[in-house]
DNA sequence: GTTATGACTATGG
DNA sequence: GCCATAGCCATAA
């Protein structure tokens, strides 16, 4: 397997966990590094990160937060929208509230 | 091979 | 919970 395929697979799996957040809930890009790391030998949160900037737009990536419920500065304000919308528990500050809406992602096959 | 960078996390304040 | 610092993993220059 190529370098290239590598990556788009790791990648796959990275999507697959987003898309496996249910609406009005969140997980974490720690979480995903976890499950994907395990599954592939190899990891880290900078990496689901990088998937997420470069792959992000085919999946709900609001879904997808950091480890203290807030999300990039840059992201927040079209995420919360979406936030209203689904119901997702929000703390005053604008942060998600982890303790109510995480969801322990998951791939489709094991 | 070394350095810089990134949609990160853990820890201490 | 937010800010600063250190650590981590892979990619790019």
């Amino acid at each position: 397997m190529t370098a290239e395929e590598e990556r788009e697979l790791y990648a796959e799996l990275v999507l697959q966990c987003a898309e496996s957040v249910p609406r009005g809930r969140v997980t974490t890009y720690g979480a995903i590094a976890d499950v994907v790391g395990e599954r592939l030998g190899r990891g880290g949160p900078r990496l689901v990160g990088n998937v997420m900037a470069t792959h992000g737009a085919a999946v709900p990536w609001w879904r997808v937060v950091r480890a203290d419920g807030s999300l990039p500065p840059s992201h927040g304000e079209e995420a919360r929208q979406a936030y209203l919308e689904e119901g997702t528990p929000l703390r005053a500050s604008g942060s998600v509230d982890l303790s109510l809406a995480f969801w322990q992602p998951g791939l489709r096959a094991e």
